[in-house]
DNA sequence: TCAGCATGTGTACTGGCTGTCCATATGAAG
DNA sequence: CTTCATATGGACAGCCAGTACACATGCTGA
């Protein structure tokens, strides 16, 4: 598992060495045991680290996991774009429902968003590296399909945002419902053409 | 602030009486503190109780604060009626956006349901005792305003509800845009009319 | 090439929380 | 009133966060 467990004594590494060593262990931890496994304590000691240096370099272990999990799943962020709005989001829908239904990612995600109700620090780094560059991306999208004339010109397209995505995570983060790819296409249809007859 | 702090001495005391102080110190520090303040030894210690006798009764401090919370705070469950669901809709979308917008109730909520995705204990309490319910009552309000022609026959009642609470948890858990009243109001004209021209 | 320094690193420690064991005071049954 | 079952409380070990201090090593200047 840890490979670089044998310490090389004290005194000064190269940082780029440790600090990467320390986002694999984190990684490691946090996709085999969950969240609740990246502590501080047990990432310094699969990394052959010290918790000093895990201190120096990351405000929280909710900071730290975030990273780890950024770093390690590079996922995709291109929206496909064939000028149909309604294919590409039942796609792009399709595929994160996919994602986070997969059970290596799901419960790691919602782990993270749920430790960054009470970790100002893994909150931002959230948002900063995660969720706004999606909801940005997103909001392109439809502006283009908006000017293409798919989408009324007169709607908040960060309403949409949340009216899709954000009824995924709903059904992530508080499983009161199933979360499938019918329920995504289904989404898509509500959101577009709307409840009213 | 706790006013039975002295200990009775030891053995046994009065189920009930031991179970409300508890619950009240719980939903004391809950409010004042954060959901991270409710563990078991700091409830243990506000309500002149022992860890033991907590043990025994909640599986976690999460389910603890969560029946300290429901408890404490008896939200009305009530969907207005007056006939028109767009009305209602809008009516009780405030309504909603108003509390988990003030101070006191969004980050307690937030709280929970972030420490509920590594709690199944708070998880199933918050299910049974607060969600699951609250989406029942909506999806009743949804099916009397079909039956009433205001809404499409083939559409999933359990969607639309995703995209409209789900649409404001989302904004509350993922904080990258803001969440006001005018937000719900556009959002229940987005799902009613959709987003198609 | 080599010495000195600044910097990152490791060890040790305190304090808080979890989860459990065991003695015991008390409410309830007879 | 006596006896018993049971809830209660104190104590304890283990894990983790966060900090203080000693020190080895990579870098810099001569």
């Amino acid at each position: 598992m840890s490979e670089t467990a044998q310490r090389r004594g004290r005194g000064r590494r190269p940082a780029g060495e440790v600090r990467e060593g320390v986002l694999r262990a984190a990684a490691g931890l946090l996709l085999s045991e969950g969240i609740k496994a990246v502590t501080f304590d047990r990432v310094a000691t699969a990394a052959g680290s010290s918790k000093m240096t895990l201190y120096k370099w990351w405000p929280s272990a909710g900071a730290l996991a975030a990273e780890a999990y950024f770093a390690h799943s590079e996922h995709q962020l291109e929206f496909p774009d064939t000028g149909d709005i309604r294919a590409d989001l039942t796609a792009q829908l399709c595929a994160f429902v996919r994602l986070i239904t997969h059970e290596g990612t799901g419960p790691v995600l919602a782990g993270l968003i749920g430790v960054a109700q009470t970790d100002p620090e893994l909150s931002a780094a959230f948002s900063e590296h995660y969720s706004a560059p999606r909801r940005a991306l997103a909001v392109a999208a439809f502006e283009k399909a908006r000017d293409r004339g798919q989408l009324r010109a007169d709607i908040d397209l960060g309403i949409l945002v949340d009216q899709l995505w954000g009824a995924c995570y709903n059904r992530l983060l508080i499983p009161d419902a199933p979360l499938t790819e019918d329920y995504a296409v289904a989404l898509v249809a509500n959101a577009l053409d709307g409840a009213a007859p």
